[in-house]
DNA sequence: AAACTACATTATAATTATTCTAAACTATTG
DNA sequence: CAATAGTTTAGAATAATTATAATGTAGTTT
């Protein structure tokens, strides 16, 4: 649980302006458990149905661009019908539920080291990733 | 080179009537020595703008929709902007050029196999698919 | 081959996600 | 407390995709 004071220093350190939308947008994004997966649609849901606070939209937009920008969220993308933003900023693997939706991380030793045998000539690896698709096994229908 | 009386075969056994719009986008899609990875505007523009062809913009989305349906096409994911589609039906792998967005397929021993050590109860494994981001190698600038 | 029918094509409107605009607002600095 | 640079906002604009409903056509039946 992050007080409100270390996200002020957190955004002053990637250069952005501690405004009450952000950090009210770091609560809802960082003060969790787990890895938080979404989109924008999912967190302007909370802000504005759980949280009952007003944000506009385009500043959801804003926000989660310029968090993505300082590398303060990533995006990942399994669907092209919208965005998916991750709080895990790391260079991961994905589990993806394709009954609910949901993703799930996989942390680096759920896999073997990826071997890569092949290789562009002039270019180099950015980022290796992982995406395993899954669904409910119902092979077992009686 | 496929012949037209093929493509026809194939729509037919696939439950869908070769019309005639189909027919000239099984040519483009299909008739090349490899895999194409395109997006719908892709598409669209070789059959307007190379083949002077007029096929309303609706019936391409359709028509691709169908295909990918019956599994004669394939649907990938790299970027949520738009979507991309493969030739390539097949479980396999990708390199992306950020530099060009270009996808590049990886053949299935350009990679070691991958072995999930994690499983999720309840669920089976669909597919497992890497997306190697490649980008121009610049350290050695001078 | 004409008629029938189910499916397909098309222009166009509608929808959805996202970005832009430009005015009002606010955090920070001096 | 200014000044100013960055931020928020409502609403308009854009871009990709999907829906609608009228027209057309492939395949089948008579
Ligand atoms: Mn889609
Ligand atoms: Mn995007
Ligand atoms: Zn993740
Ligand atoms: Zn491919």
């Amino acid at each position: 649980m992050l007080k409100n004071n270390e996200f002020i220093d957190k955004l002053r350190s990637l250069g952005l302006r501690p405004t009450k939308q952000r950090l009210k947008i770091c609560e809802v994004l960082f003060n969790r458990e787990k890895t938080f997966h979404f989109t924008i649609n999912d967190l302007a849901k909370i802000i504005s149905e759980k949280l009952k606070e007003k944000i506009s939209l385009a500043t959801v937009y804003n926000t989660v661009h310029a968090f993505k920008d300082k590398g303060y969220l990533k995006e990942i993308s399994i669907n092209s019908d919208k965005s998916y933003f991750d709080t895990n900023i790391t260079n991961h693997h994905h589990f993806f539920d394709e009954d609910t939706n949901q993703l799930i991380d996989c942390d680096n030793d759920d896999i073997e080291k990826i071997n890569i045998k092949k290789n562009i000539t002039g270019k180099k690896i950015n980022s290796i990733e992982v995406l395993i698709k899954v669904a409910s096994d119902n092979q077992n229908q009686n």
